[in-house]
DNA sequence: TTTATAACTGAACAAACGATCAGTTAAAAT
DNA sequence: ATTTTAACTGATCGTTTGTTCAGTTATAAA
């Protein structure tokens, strides 16, 4: 399995009793184990066995979040906003590189991010939980990541700015394509076990290429329908 | 919200004592309502709220499986085993229809059983689960489906057949991209509450063009690789 | 060394859960 | 009409769960 390289599993020293921490380092440290932990078993996971995983006892977890709702809480904290890198942003824009390389470059960061086991197995345990931190999540890739993408690739292929002809919602559907195709390669290794064949580079490259390819045959058609 | 269209409430006269059904149909009615119950709630619903819903008492679910797992198992066999239509894999292989089309249209009917809401939904709570069902589903779906549509983007492209030179990885893995796409719009629908902006078989038909397109491109290039 | 602060423990409670079983009753067989 | 069969109920048990709180003890200030 290769699922413990990225397990933080906190072992306390069983003879000398590793105790007293400060309240902010202790925070910290519940609040990663607890993504670590909720990642691996899904927030049905009993608080006690999370508190024996820290080597601390069920009650403390309690003296540092009023209630369950607010450790999860937190933990979504940690894993959607504070794992956002806003230079994500501004590789799409910079067309002094081309755009193959800019795609290419942005996704294989952004995948160092999204493809880690907690990021995945956590963004689908509160999507099924019916949390609204993942519809947020994903209106807010949809404008600073896809749409972006979509408009260079209108320049790209010398076609009218969004100014003249706004997006259509097919042209940023096929945007969507990039990112599915992405997260489904950290589905397969996290969540069912099927790991993958072929160097995920290798595989990220292919996905530009094969999506650029696509929009150049697609794009001008889908502009031209009503 | 538009999830209530495909429940399977079975809610019982609240006068009449719908009573004594024949051991063989109150089977498939636990059966139907836990399909419907889980795929809602996950695996940890509890037994009491299905059997209200079903209008019978708790008891009697265990009357007709021996234990919770028993029943979620059959769960699987009803959603995974239960809608694979064979006539996908033939669809593929009839030459007398363009490559394009015969894509099209095996995608737009396998999306009629794996987007709803009942199949993407167990599909995740099974695999986060850790179930080896998922695995064996996807390697099933890799042999009957993806490495067909492999084959045939040689043929397509008059490249060499399978037998001359082995499928590489990478045309497999490439051939996943058509299906994590269509994945993924059910997991924006029924999981991240994101509903489509764009007719689904549109993007279907998108989603082959681009595949067909990219594919044009990168398959050439990676059969020349070691 | 003594005192004050706060990190931490241990035991307990109430609710919710899967599972069991002796008994009830509708429906089919005689 | 009576008997037999089997579908179904109601009450209960043991376990697990989130949460609370009075008390303990390490650590730093005095």
């Amino acid at each position: 399995m290769s699922i413990e390289q990225t397990k933080t599993e906190a072992v306390p020293l069983e003879g000398q009793p590793r105790k007293r921490m400060k309240r902010e380092d202790r925070d910290r440290e519940i609040a990663a184990a607890a993504v670590a932990f909720f990642a691996e078993v899904g927030f049905d996971g009993d608080t006690r066995e999370l508190a024996r995983r820290l080597g601390v006892t069920q009650s403390l977890i309690f003296r540092y979040f009023p209630n369950k709702a607010a450790l999860i809480e937190r933990v979504y904290q940690e894993v959607y906003v504070g794992r956002w890198n806003p230079y994500w942003e501004t590789i799409i824009a910079d067309r002094s590189v081309p755009l193959q390389d800019r795609l290419v470059r942005l996704y294989k960061d952004y995948s160092r991010v999204s493809l880690t086991y907690d990021w995945v197995r956590i963004f689908m345990f509160s999507g099924l939980k019916g949390e609204d931190i993942n519809t947020r999540y994903l209106k807010f890739l949809r404008s600073r990541i896809l749409e972006p993408i979509a408009i260079e690739v209108r320049a790209e292929l010398g076609l009218p700015t969004p100014e003249e002809l706004p997006l259509k919602m097919s042209e940023i559907e096929l945007a969507w394509g990039i990112n599915s195709r992405i997260f489904y390669l950290g589905q397969r290794k996290w969540i069912f076990n099927m790991p993958l064949d072929i160097d995920l580079d290798h595989i990220i490259e292919h996905t530009i290429i094969t999506y650029l390819s696509g929009a150049k045959t697609v794009v001008p058609m889908l502009i031209k329908q009503d």
